[in-house]
DNA sequence: AATTTATATCAAGATATCTTGATGTATTGG
DNA sequence: CCAATACATCAAGATATCTTGATATAAATT
């Protein structure tokens, strides 16, 4: 299904209007690409929130996954257009909450 | 009470996370400075609708008002930063649909 | 002072979004 | 082949947001 211009705003819009994506999307400009076990423990919630959050950030181009085996790795978009580095950028200017990734799940 | 840069981002982008607010905003973007009743004629919608919409967007920093005698006059907030500023730009290459502003209910 | 006009706010129903727990699918390792 | 692991998706309840209609307030007009 195709968006119109209106559609696509709000979808950008939509899935930044939500403190645990927020936090999910720093994570992950932080640390680059992560599979959603790492999120998962690192956040201490359950999979299928953290699955949920990183298909609305993925369907409003946020995100990109590279499946590997098992693992699914999600990392920022690139090239991100200029609207949706600019929201990124003004995330990182944020104080949001954002755990360590002190353990990558993939062996 | 004062909020925090997340409740701001939030607010904010709560703001304009809807598409009659973004119609709304765009009309006055387009208009200047104009009263509720001529925003209610203009869009067809009842007045409770239209001032709650207005009151959002005043509170998420878009909007300012200014009271002259029965009426109240919103327009856009000036100077923006740059973040909301960058987010008017990005409504304005929406293919909105932005109805006349044909008369003016002030007389 | 009483009425009209412009605007704000509230309560209630409708709709959308978020969270959780359960289930489904695919890949790997035994 | 079977079990375990990683991930996706769905249903249901909880929460938030939007719309409407009713009511409140305040200024202007009579």
């Amino acid at each position: 299904m195709t968006h119109s211009a209106t559609e696509d705003f709000l979808q950008t819009i939509g899935a930044v209007n939500d403190e645990t994506r927020l936090r999910i999307l720093r994570f992950i400009d932080i640390n680059g690409a992560v599979c959603v076990c790492d999120i998962e423990s690192a956040f201490g919630m359950i999979q299928s929130r953290i699955s949920r959050h990183l298909k609305i950030l993925k369907e409003a181009g946020f995100l990109r996954v590279e499946r590997k085996g098992r693992w699914a790795y999600y990392a920022i978009r690139s090239p991100l257009d200029q609207f949706r580095q600019d929201i990124l950028t003004e995330i990182g200017y944020l104080e949001l909450e954002i755990p360590l990734l002190t353990q990558r799940c993939a062996t």
